[in-house]
DNA sequence: TGCCCCCTGCAG
DNA sequence: CTGCAGGGGGCA
């Protein structure tokens, strides 16, 4: 489900409550979502929480990190020891944890609760220690993240270019061609580019890509300021929803009217995904 | 490069 | 009931 702006809203706030804590205890209801003996993790203090692409790292002390990927379906929910101190429960936020969907509890040892829940089960938790975060496949497969400077127009033409003959969407899709964009930001990428999501790499102007390259950036951060896009399933850690498919301009649109010039958004597939564009705005 | 699969639940 | 959903791995 989340992808980089997703991923990245529940970075923040974790940030900001589970850094210092130590985990007391581990409680797994499906035992595919994690698979290491709990033990492993007990008394051990959170240092800090980095993410990459899609998947968050939770850095534990003497050398450990949990790596999370919330696939299609994950959340990330932290309950604090007085349940919803603070903000009082709206409809935004689930109802009492752990749900049905919960699969994995951390304990910490101030007494506050880090649910993971998954309904459709696709997500993961793996632990590593350094050794094997430097030897991963996964990890090291990811290409440049959109928000880094390293990742500017020219290199994103050369990752493009590893598939010319695909349809730029499908293309962006690719975790190692830009690390993080999912089904939404790749639609709202193309269209913020002017770029029709069918076009094929080769067939892409200099023009066309420097126009997609911001058009990705552009997306991403709006998104990471609106807190994520929450079709389905996707809340923060506080359980809030986020609010940027509001703001988008095709994802999710089909049958509606283009923001910019009133023509019906149409839906499409490609690569087996549902695509969004504007045919009059993206050529 | 293009399926099929991992699952569950919801809309049409 | 069928088809579809923010992902991605495996297989031919």
């Amino acid at each position: 489900m989340p992808e980089l702006p997703e991923v990245e809203t529940i970075r923040l706030g974790l940030q900001k409550k589970i850094v210092g804590l130590k985990i007391n205890n581990i409680k797994i209801s499906n035992s595919k979502s994690f698979q290491e003996d709990p033990k492993l993790l007990q008394g051990k203090k959170v240092l800090d929480i980095w993410r990459k692409a899609k998947i968050l790292g939770i850095e534990l002390a003497s050398d450990l990190t949990l790596l999370i990927h919330l696939k299609m379906s994950g959340q990330l929910i932290y309950q604090g020891k007085e349940k919803f101190i603070g903000g009082h429960p709206t409809k935004d936020m689930l109802d009492e944890m752990p749900n049905r969907s919960t699969r994995v509890i951390f304990e910490f040892d101030d007494g506050s609760k880090l649910y993971f829940n998954d309904q459709r089960k696709f997500g993961w938790i793996k632990l590593m220690d350094n050794g094997q975060l430097k030897m991963d496949k996964f990890l090291n497969k990811l290409g440049p993240e959109p928000l880094e400077k390293r990742f500017t127009w020219l290199v994103l033409k050369e990752n493009l270019l590893k598939h010319k003959y695909q349809s730029v969407k499908i293309v962006l899709l690719d975790q190692s061609v830009v690390a993080g964009i999912g089904n939404i930001y790749a639609c709202e990428g193309c269209f913020l580019g002017n770029i029709d999501p069918r076009t094929k790499v080769s067939d892409l102007s200099e023009h066309q890509i420097r126009r997609l390259h911001k058009g990705i950036i552009d997306s991403l951060k709006a998104a990471i300021a609106a807190g994520g896009s929450s079709k389905t399933h996707f809340i923060n850690e506080d359980g809030v929803k986020g609010k940027f498919l509001d703001y988008a301009y095709v994802y999710d649109r089909q049958g509606k009217l283009c923001k910019k010039c009133k023509t019906t958004i149409k839906k499409i597939k490609l690569g087996g995904r549902g695509t969004y564009y504007c045919p009059e705005c993206q050529r």
